[in-house]
DNA sequence: GTGGTCTAGACCACG
DNA sequence: GTGGTCTAGACCACG
């Protein structure tokens, strides 16, 4: 569940940031859901302490965890929001280079965009209209 | 033309190859075309000269320049093959964390999927089918 | 009536000393008042009685509360005396990072200062001068 | 310049951070200007490297500063915005229980705001109205 | 037992 | 030389 890709360039923390990430999205953590602790999932992971606290402040910064003290980290509620235009400024940057790569190697958009189709399904992202 | 956007998180000679990609994506570097020695790019972008010779050696290993010695630096003939598998992955992997936040945030398919066609059609990307 | 926060980044037990004080202060509490018990409170806020013990020594000690042995606990009645020194340098060392924030972010002195009227306020604080 | 108070019960990286923010108000330090490097100012506070990075990685976070690999880190660029209703709302939480205690020891609104008025002058915050 | 802070010290990417 | 990441391990506040 906890799993990494280990060889890859992303460090560590970063690792853990995005899978509990994809966990919440995926809804396989549901909000209210304990996490494993710090000394835990260092264990797990086969990773030090520091490096997973590191992890999960930067989870709480973002409002997708929270701790409580004494008792532990759980999944947060979920406050959506329409996202605002850094937001998105940001997700369009991100996204750039990717495609400067993918049209640099000849793939078409037809294929890049079944891509994306399919990390939103994976991710139960929405494809329509506001919920208003 | 070769200016970068200096204060964001980049290292330098990541946006100096980024840059070169996308000056020849869109047509304004030609094969053939000589680029700046790596001193007089230094000095235009004001950086060292190590990190402007560091981002030349990873373009050169993608096929994109090639040095012809005691002539300079010179974009190459693009040679146009099918990205295999390998390729592939490594852009769908790159661009999974982009679309995780974006789903985190709330961005929908529909937005996520204009923003792809904008960079496709900036770079002048392929949305058809392969030249075959 | 002491109903916390929950999933605030303030321990349990400063918030349940916070909250008292609040309580004597709005004058819900008066002098001679019986507080719950340890265990009787740590029920109704699903602490851990340890945790309130430690609120209600600290009360003690800053002579809020006073506990009679056998008999329970009480609220203080309250000795007015002119704050002494080392409480306003305290105070005003505690309010010069929220200051220093305020700043920062470009909240006004007008605003800021009506924040601090409307707390005084609340908490039924004197406005006037010493009552001599 | 960097000098902490050191018996102090805040985290010495909060300290860092506090003290960067105040020498940034006071206009000791401007934009542009260079802070010491990490391992520079951990030896001049007599702290350990990592906690002050960790002070550094909060300011960047919060925009007050930019690192510039390879090259060191600097003053940001101050971009002044009106402050949001949640920023609002965080300052006048902390600010709640620095006057909780202030009532409760007699001190008057007159010398609080006398305080908040003097740390405003110190700070060089802004009294009027907005410069539109 | 829980996470938060800190130290000491290593290795690495970037410039 | 610059900061970023990570490990190993200690101590502490909170519950």
């Amino acid at each position: 569940m906890f799993r990494l890709d280990g060889r890859q360039n992303v460090p560590i923390y970063e690792q853990v940031v995005r899978r509990v990430k994809e966990l919440t999205l995926r809804g396989v953590l549901k909000p209210g859901d304990k996490l494993p602790t710090v000394r835990e999932l260092s264990a797990m992971i086969v990773a030090n302490p520091n490096t997973v606290s590191k992890a999960y402040q930067e989870l709480e910064r973002s409002g997708v965890i929270e701790t409580r003290p004494g008792k532990g980290t759980f999944v947060a509620e979920r406050i959506r929001v329409e996202p605002d235009e850094r937001i998105k400024a940001d997700l369009r940057e991100r996204l750039w280079p990717v495609v400067v790569d993918a049209v640099y190697f000849g793939v078409r958009l037809k294929e890049f965009e079944a891509w994306v189709r399919e990390a939103f399904n994976e991710l139960g992202g929405e494809s329509g209209e506001p919920k208003a």
